[in-house]
DNA sequence: TGCCCTCTTTGCGCCGCGACAAATCCACGA
DNA sequence: TCGTGGATTTGTCGCGGCGCAAAGAGGGCA
């Protein structure tokens, strides 16, 4: 993965679509790029927000701590995706963790010359509403589901999702393309990982799944599909 | 309650602060001024997004409707929110439906009226996505509640949080100046009719709230506060 | 003023899921 | 190659909160 920063790549991620040949090449002059080894945090939460961040390569895992100590898994973010933005925008604290998954690669910008940028490319400001009303519709059902549906559910809908974000094709079947593990999953869903490691075995044995330290291929997405689907069980009617 | 619109009142919106008097008036003459009849629907999750809302007076109460026919209440608007507006920005179907609670008077501006305001304007695009992001930090945080605190706490945390933004003085403590149900309750934290009403029942008889049909009046905030941070019970060491 | 409809309260039983515990298992570094 | 520590699995137990049911209580409208 190269360290020098080209158009092509700044053109993929949402912020900086719709701008012209010379807007991005002013985008791409202004930013820094570098690597990230794995597990190395890149935000913390509370800090002040100075940089705004854009993955070009690898996983970032967003999540919050809360005071006593849990933790709440946000998103994980790929290729194309950014993060630390609306902080910088709002001027507000980091509202949350950034944490590397596996060895990655980011382009990064302070946050003088994003404003600098935006002044200049009135777009982006644009596209940075766009692009967390976006978030907020996903956050909205996310709290939905965490309300009306059941783990067993949650879970299927959420590995599904990856899936569709992360997936990689092999042989068995499709497979998360970065390590996670049942309390991060857990963390994903409102969950203990005690319970995923319950419905995970349980779908193996139905072949809908095969999961080892920190992997999981999903063999089935459509009885997974079933499942997120599944209404809830009609209360036993047995007099 | 005047139905001629001036530019003091829309300045007091959030999406339009920063701008002058010239900007304001602009805003002011493209907006159309309306009553909202208490139970009036004003938006229908799923419908295009057409028009961009704000409250000038009243209550307006956004809600999300499962697939299955469950409600999930995301969020209670007064006077100076705005809603409607990031999917019109985003062009994406209405998330959420509106619905007035109380007799209410709003502005609303068609999406390309908007769309031609932030084109002359672009303060307001960065305004949006201060807002949205506010909104992103609120949900974010809800949704960590939600997946780590019991019931008890996520219903005093809620109730302070109304009392915040829609809470008035009276005699006896401070009362939400619109009519909830328990229903409604429930759906803002995840619970059922049951058990919000048994968990106010509870506390009125320690004297911390006072209820009524669809009236809710907190004598005692700092116990709530109290309640909202008490600590997971320690699950009982009795041998 | 009286009926009706919505909202509220309360009891009871069940169950999904969390708390706790303990035994592997595997990957990685010394 | 052999530890060593994190990750996973599995069992048991208890409880918070939901489903169900049914009675009571206001408020609004005719």
């Amino acid at each position: 993965m190269p360290l020098t920063p080209d158009r092509s790549l700044i053109a993929k991620i949402d912020l900086f679509s719709g701008l012209d040949a010379d807007a991005l090449d002013d985008v791409v002059r202004r930013g820094h790029t570098r690597r990230l080894p794995k597990d190395m945090q890149v935000l913390v939460q509370g800090d002040p927000a100075t940089t705004c961040h854009a993955v070009i390569d690898g996983r970032i895992k967003i999540s919050q701590t809360t005071p006593d100590g849990g933790q709440v898994v946000l998103r994980y973010l790929g290729p194309g995706e950014m993060y630390g933005t609306l902080a910088v925008l709002m001027g507000i604290p980091l509202p949350a963790d950034a944490i590397a998954v596996v060895d990655s690669v980011e382009i990064y910008w302070p946050a003088a010359a994003m404003a600098d940028l935006i002044e200049r490319h009135p777009k982006i400001a644009l596209a940075s509403s766009r692009l967390a009303g976006g978030r907020l519709v996903d956050l909205q059902t996310r709290l939905r589901e965490v309300t009306t549906e059941r783990v067993e559910q949650r879970l299927a809908r959420t590995l599904l999702r990856m899936l569709g974000q992360a997936g990689r094709r092999t042989a068995e079947g499709v497979e998360i393309d970065f390590p996670i593990t049942r309390q991060e999953l857990g963390e994903m869903i409102g969950a203990t990982l005690h319970t995923v490691s319950r419905t995970l075995s349980a779908w193996e044995e139905h072949g809908i799944v095969e999961s080892s330290r920190r992997r999981i291929v999903v063999r089935d997405p459509d009885a997974l599909a079933a499942i997120a689907e599944e209404p809830r069980p009609p209360a036993a009617a047995a007099p």
